[in-house]
Formats: C-alpha cells, structure tokens, sequence
DNA sequence: TAAATACATGTTATCGCTTACACATGAAAT
DNA sequence: ATTTCATGTGTAAGCGATAACATGTATTTA
C-alpha cells in the first residue's frame, strides 16, 4: 500500500491537516517543516490526486479532444492552449477520437465525472448540428476549435477561412488577374464551405468572371491536388490557381510541371495554411499563414475564463490569416 | 452539486450499495433496475470518477507521453497503442512535453498519485541515461518506446534500425553498388546510432569500402538533406547515398536534380521511414517501412501484462523494418 | 507579570464511492 | 411444514485527502 498523509504525520509526529497544509504551501514551523520533508523522502509519498479531486471538486486539469492527435495543424494550436494553460497552473491532457470512431460529444463524460475542469474540442472536420446542440446545453466550461455549425450559443475559435482566400482573391486581382480557377478540398471538411464563401464573395465583389468549371474538388492531399490540376487543365482561360490547402497546391504544380507549362510564368498559384514544404517547392509557393497559436490562445482564454466563473461571449471568435508572398505568381 | 449515488438511491427508493452494484453490472431485481433506470435519468446522475477511483485504487486508463504529439511517425504507434487498450477495455490520454521541456520522468508522477494505471513514455529522442535508470526503480507498470540507452531492466520496445539499414545496404549491394554515402541526422535522436552502426556492420560485412567523407550529418529535415547532398557532392567516387530518413533523402533529390544529375541513372538514392511522400516524389523512393503499429501493440501488450502482475521481460523488443522497392536505384 | 494578539497545530466531519458483512426474502429440497 | 440454500438488499466502514473550527503556544503590549 502507498503512503498516505497519515504516515506522513505519525513519522513526522505531527497530524494530517499539518501535513496537508504543508504540501498545499501554507506555513509552518521550521521544526516541523524539516520533520514533514523528511518523512516525506523517507515514505517515498505521492500525494493521492484523486482524494485531493474528491474532496475539492476541482482537478487542474483540462481536456482537449483531437480528432486526429497527429494533425500537423493541431500543433500549433495545442503549443498556444498549452502556453495559457501553463501560465493558469493547469495540466493539459489529451484524448484522440482517432483510431474509435468516438464522436467529441462522447467525451464530455469526462466533464460529468469530475475528470477534468474544462474541454476543448479540437477538429477541423465539419460537426454535426445534432451534436453541437447537444453540447450547447453542458453546463460545463467547453470551448470549441473549428466549425461551429455558424450557430452561436456556444463559446467558439476558427480560422477566418473566408477573409484569408479573399486575401489571395485580392492579391491576385491587384497582380492583373481576372479569371481564377480553384481547388476546392473534401467536403467534411470545416473551412471547406467558408474558403469558397471567401472566394465566391470576393470575386463577385471584384466583378471577376466565376465559372463552375473552374472550380474541381481535391481531397487535400499532395495526390488529389495533382489530379484536380490534371482536371482542371482540360479547361482553359485561367490564368491563375487558387488551391484551398497548400499541399493540395503543390501536388497541382507538380501537374502543371509535368505539363510543361511554367509557374509563375504561364500560370499562376496560391496555397493556403504556410505549411513548411511551401517554401522548400520551386517556385516557392505563395499562401496564407493561419494564426493557428492564437486560435489556441484564445480558445485556453475563453475556457478558462467559464471555468472561473466568468462570463464569457458564447459565439464565435474567428482570427484572419495573413498573406505570404512568395513566387509563385506573375503581374499580368 | 451534482447528484450523487446517494440522491439515486433516494430517488429510485432502494440503497446506495444496490446503485453501486447496478451501476456496476451486478444483477438487481427487474423492478428496481427500472426505477434505478428513471432515477438515473431523471437526476442526469454521472458517477464521480474521483470517488470511484479513490476508494478502487484503480483509473482503467493509461497515460501515453509523447515529445510531440504531432509527430507523424506517431501516429502508426498510437493506432496500435490503441487497438490494443480498446480491447482491454482501457482509456488512453496523452500527456505532451511539446512546449515546455518537462521531462519524460516527470510525468511519473502520474503514477504515484494514482491519475492512470501504467504509462508509455513514446520518443525517438536519445534518452538520458540517469533518467532511464531512475524510472527502472519505479514500482508501476511503464512501457518505453525509442531509445532504451542499451541498458536492460525496462520494458522497451523500439524500431531495429540497424537492421533496416542494413538491408537497404544489402539491397545497394546486390545491384552492384560498392561504393555509397551516408547522409546521417541530428545526434540527440535515438535511431541515428543504430542506423549508423548497422550501415558501418553490414558494409564491413560485404567488404565494402567506408570513407569518412562519403558520411555527412543532416538535421532530418528536407532542407537539411538538401544541404547534406550539397556537402556530398564535393566529394566523388561514390554511386548510390543512403539517407537516414525519406524527408533528408527528399531534399537530397531536390540537390541532385538541381545539379543536373540523373536518379537514379547517375546516382542512386535510397531513404528511410516509407512516409507519404515518398511514393510521390520522382522518381519514387526506394525506402524501408517501420511497422509501427506494430510497436505500439507491443508496448501496449507489454504494459497491460504489468498492469495485470505477469511477468514480462524486462529487455528490448526491437521489430525490423522492411524494404519497400521503388524506382531510385539502378542496377550497376 | 498579566493580558492581548498572532500564529501554528490538532480534532473532526466530509467528499462520493465500493464492498464486506449481516439480514431478509423466496424458491427448492427435505 | 420445516429446513436449506441462493439471491437480492441494506448497514456501515473505509479509501486519502481538505478545511472549518477549536485549541495550544509564542510573541507583543500594557
């Protein structure tokens, strides 16, 4: 059997609430102080964190549930939940939905039983209606990364899908291009419908030309951006691609140089997301950076500042992408 | 305040010991499995899991510690992680080290005060080796994965890099190459040891010729293969590189191919991991696979068999890599 | 030196659950 | 009808911590 704080007292001949305060920093007399650091050593003791739990209603802990725990996107987010956390004095643990096809509202026993203070809900794959409006009713701290089913009543994060494909819309007009083609991505997706909101407003804003068949669908991967381009290139008139990811946008201009036809010369090519491989491809390829630390910031804020009792606005808080230029696009 | 067993009993007008029982699956009479039923439902009643595993000295969850947890490789090794601890009827959470530089050994704690039941430190990091030696003092059930420091006296699973290199020497060697370079990655990772010395063994093995300038270091990163091949190209003599990951072997093609050489006419190329891209990129790479899964079923076995008190062997578990054939080497 | 105050420590109830044990009930065996 | 046994249910004792309250000791002040 463990040591509890019990033999911590009968060895350092003190009591239980000396010791319990000890361990929980209050003061105490020197003496005892150094009798209660030795029993301590001398017991090997832990304290028991699921009594503490128990007794405090309270764990220091909160749950962030990932779909996919190896997301490469993920990763930035989590580094700006961990940093407020941190900063909070509270432990993040992670569950994935990954290999068990567990939906996220399944996770929000976690929150009933006393497992954890406050949940994050990270996934960028789009939600179901019936499950956000389920969550709506948790009487729990909960913050949500991703889609949020453009319903409010739940405190919400996300990339401002819209304003960073408007961005490339913009760039590319003000570079002389009037007629974009467009790689759409997988349509469970998330951003997926506010990428091409972005682009169909912006374009219609600009009186650009918007033609269907200008617009193919990819499934986001380098394979499916080479074989949308593939497609996309039995049409023509366009002189530039906007491609919704970047390793989408990569595997089209694997296409296009395939194809003999020059980037950014003959055609030109955006991404988005600024994953790391954008830069190393040749030409090295335009896109939009996503702020994806202060999508994890704020989403930490937010939820901690429920499990603090505070009020917070129970809607969504979108963060906009910023152009990065690089060379893959020609002045017309 | 929540509803406790208590106010169920109250409620379905039986005792808190038949909830608890119910609760658990034992056998109660039709009528007051209804009433408990209603009663449940009616309160919204969740059982406080701190409680519970207080009074049970038991969590049925294990703890995975990753560096990074959106390190691609892991993935493969939580699926199988995974697999295994849904069989067993077991939770899995994560705990991350990414941003601050907790160290793998402080996550012991987690043990100590009864958060989970066993633990599975996963790294491909070097491991320090005063770290590894304290965790073998440690009572509870713990699993490594990566680097064990060579010592015995932990359960550890890992990857046979040195096998995995070795074949793809064998594999250089049958189509007639004698004469290859190395392109290494960062010392403070675990496999680069193994893979060096299996490519040093099995080259003496086949008496092939070793030069200290054929072998240049990288940081894993396809800029840094890049880089490598750059540094390599200043020396000659050499016919096939043997890059320690696909991601280096990658950007060495990238320098290849920007010099005008011919792969894998004029130079033959191989890599290792089998990540995605590789089958990709042109031409495809010749790689080895890592079974993954495999050693994520091995360490989650490894661990649930100290978890249930059988004896496992407290040694290195390494699993071999195969070789995956593509088009980046010729024959002499 | 006695009284007033601050500070450290001990006593005890409690958190919500499981479980050993005792007890009640009804069916099966005598 | 009585005894036996199985089965379901209630009582009560913990699990290991926290914290309100009471108490004791040291320090300051009159």
């Amino acid at each position: 059997m463990n040591p509890t704080i019990h033999d911590v007292a009968r060895v350092a001949n003190t009591s239980k609430s000396t010791v319990s305060r000890y361990l929980n920093g209050q003061k105490v007399k020197k003496a005892t102080e150094e009798a209660l650091e030795r029993a301590i050593i001398t017991l090997n003791y832990h304290r028991n964190e699921n009594a503490r739990r128990l007794v405090m209603s309270r764990t220091n802990t909160i749950g962030i549930v990932v779909d996919n725990i190896s997301n490469i996107f993920y990763s930035g987010i989590i580094r700006g939940i961990e940093a407020v956390a941190n900063k909070k004095g509270y432990n993040c643990i992670f569950y994935s939905g990954t290999s068990n096809a567990k939906q996220e509202a399944s996770f929000l026993h976690l929150l009933f039983e006393g497992q954890v203070d406050g949940i994050i809900l990270l996934s960028f794959q789009k939600r179901d209606l019936l499950e956000l409006e389920r969550m709506m009713d948790v009487p729990y701290p909960l913050a949500l990364i991703g889609d949020h089913g453009e319903m409010d009543g739940l405190y919400s994060v996300d990339i401002d899908n819209a304003s960073g494909v408007a961005d490339l819309v913009t760039y590319l007009h003000e570079l002389g291009h009037r007629r974009v083609a467009y790689i759409s991505g997988p349509s469970h997706m998330g951003p997926i419908k506010y990428r091409l909101k972005g682009l169909q407003q912006k374009m219609q804003e600009l009186q650009m030309e918007f033609r269907p068949e200008w617009v193919v669908a990819s499934d986001w991967t380098n394979q499916g951006g080479y074989e949308a381009m593939k497609e996309l290139l039995q049409e023509e008139g366009y002189t530039a691609v906007i491609a919704s990811s970047d390793e989408t946008a990569i595997g089209a201009l694997r296409a296009l140089q395939e194809q003999g036809i020059q980037v950014p010369n003959q055609m030109s090519i955006v991404g988005f997301d600024d994953i790391t491989l954008s830069s190393w491809v040749s030409p090295p390829l335009t896109t939009v950076r996503q702020p994806l630390q202060q999508v994890g910031m704020k989403a930490a804020e937010g939820l901690f500042a429920q499990i603090e009792g505070e009020a917070v606005e129970r809607t969504s808080h979108l963060f906009k992408p910023t152009l990065v230029i690089r060379q893959s696009c020609t002045k017309l």
